[in-house]
DNA sequence: CAATTTAGTTTGAATATCAAACTAAATTTC
DNA sequence: GAAATTTAGTTTGATATTCAAACTAAATTG
């Protein structure tokens, strides 16, 4: 059947212009609440490198940099400014002196908080209407394009 | 039941982290796939770039300025870039002589049609193994993610 | 036809990024 | 255990990107 077969294609279509639109339009209303919120000082970039810090607490700088695929210079240069700004700590680590050891400080906690409740607030529009199953689904087309990035990278 | 609500966190905390993962590798893998290409000379904002301007063919500077949320300046800069490189036109326009159309050059064009199919590949991945109805099902999902995105732009 | 508006470019400043050189600390080697 | 090598992070210098504002040329309006 043709009418079938277009519907399907138009799906494709979409999935596709949506998945190149959908990151830069998150960066830019990322930028947008941050803007609204207390943290006024902080770009959509410096709070993904928030987020990372949060979630890989203690990390070093260069398992960050390998993390971000930022040089260490960059991350150096992205850590003096959070670092001023008051979201991110150094920490020299005691065993060995050349390492430090990076971690938010409590203003950096409730910044990342904040933008995990908004993130949280995202995924469960883009889940809207869903029951469990067809969330497992959805989870399951991620995990391929995970795979399929993967692979590609690798090679 | 207990197990199968830390089921559905676990899918929703998947979802979220790859919301976050996608378009970073997605544009990392088109810049490695653009390496290993013929088309060696472009990064993938400038791809990107070509993709948009080939998407909407003739388009006004402004419009297409527009379109991507850059500054008539930056575009201006990128566009030289491009047409310096060989894959975009600036074609003046005969009725109103202070508006410049673009379009892609038969290289531009190629780039466009190599860019096109990697993205098909990556969609194609994203739905491996879904059914028609699991495909239209995922794309609901984008387009709820693209309503809020909308909702939260516009207030 | 003078004043205003519009389209695109230029300019100057700010920011981000990288690779390479560098510094200090730790580890290895002889 | 001192010298050579490796490792962690910073500094440096060059290049890219971006924006807003000033600018130029063309079109429209009053």
């Amino acid at each position: 059947m043709n009418s079938q077969n277009d519907e399907i294609k138009k799906d494709y279509d979409f999935i596709n212009e949506s998945l190149i639109n959908v990151y830069d339009s998150i960066m830019r209303i990322e930028e947008s609440e941050i803007r609204k919120s207390r943290f006024k000082d902080i770009t959509a970039k410096e709070v993904h490198l928030v987020h990372t810090i949060g979630l890989h607490d203690r990390k070093t700088t260069s398992q960050v940099a390998h993390i971000l695929k930022l040089s260490k210079g960059t991350l150096t240069a992205n850590l003096n400014n959070l670092e001023r700004k008051g979201y991110v700590m150094r920490i020299p680590n005691v065993e060995d002196h050349r390492i430090i050891n990076l971690g938010l400080t409590s203003k950096g906690r409730l910044l990342y908080r904040a933008h995990d409740a908004f993130h949280k607030l995202l995924v469960q529009r883009f889940l809207k209407g869903f029951g469990d199953s067809e969330i497992h689904l959805i989870k399951q087309a991620m995990v391929n394009l995970e795979e399929f990035i993967d692979e590609v990278s690798a090679k």
